[in-house]
DNA sequence: ACATTTTTTGCAATATTGTTGCAAGTTTAA
DNA sequence: TTAAACTTGCAACAATATTGCAAAAAATGT
């Protein structure tokens, strides 16, 4: 399982037992997560700056993706195809279910462009879907 | 100017010397504002806890929406067209300027509507565009 | 493998932001 | 005008975020 590793040479980061760990995190959970996710779904316990401060890298060098929300949190995700080949851009489209509270990339749904009125520049577009998910509907 | 004041009468609330004061501070706005920008820009000083209260009761009533954003803040816009009129069901895209910060709902330009994986169960999406608005443009 | 440089981490202190209960003050409605 | 309902501010607290600095760890060149 040297993928973190390998992500994190990839992009000239020094390896270190925090930021394998937290990689491996994201790579391993299902949704996204938010910073207290990370916290207390990490088996060694980090102080909290240093969970800021790998969030910040991780984001500075296009390993994970903040989403917005609207509960005063961010939540970061790595994008497994895109991450994996290194290219950031394509816009995806998020999914917040209201029923298990796990927020998916869809990695296949890209954010249609839109027109916007004369003037306006668009230069990044954050498309997020809240409503029911495929595992919860079931249920 | 006894806007706010319908505002607050056809939503059932009590007509308060604070709920006046920042429905009004919405009203002349130019873009949205966050908690902070509230407890900075009103002329009386109103406790936090107060904005906090007025803001959620704002919400909860259909006259102002939430914007989500990626720094752990959230945005709070009156919808000129929408809430006037008292359906709030319009869901429109909002538009974040990287350089003036000034972040505008855009009225007229509607989320399109985009075909999700099999299960998944839309109920509300949110569009923020991040770029360059008209003004900074010219500037 | 080792020493040096560079980078990262944890701690402490501090700042900012958000929440709750309760008493006092306002607004509403009879 | 008075009683009931609701709103506000205060106090205390909880959670979240930021900064500087010294110790520890990782990278680099030899």
């Amino acid at each position: 399982m040297g993928q973190s590793i390998d992500i994190l040479k990839k992009s000239g980061l020094s390896i270190t037992e925090g930021r394998k760990i937290i990689l491996d995190l994201f790579a391993t959970s299902t949704g996204a997560l938010a910073h207290a996710d990370i916290e207390s779904q990490t088996s060694v316990a980090f102080d909290r700056v240093t969970v800021y401060r790998t969030l910040q890298t991780f984001v500075e060098n296009g390993i994970i993706h903040q989403i917005p929300t609207t509960d005063n949190t961010i939540l970061y995700a790595l994008c497994k195809d895109n991450c994996e080949a290194g290219h950031h851009h394509d816009e995806h489209v998020h999914f917040i279910c209201n029923d298990c509270d796990i927020t998916t990339c869809l990695d296949n749904v890209t954010v249609p462009s839109i027109k916007l009125p004369k003037g306006f520049k668009p230069l990044q577009t954050a498309m997020v879907v809240k409503g029911i998910c495929n595992d919860c509907r079931i249920k």
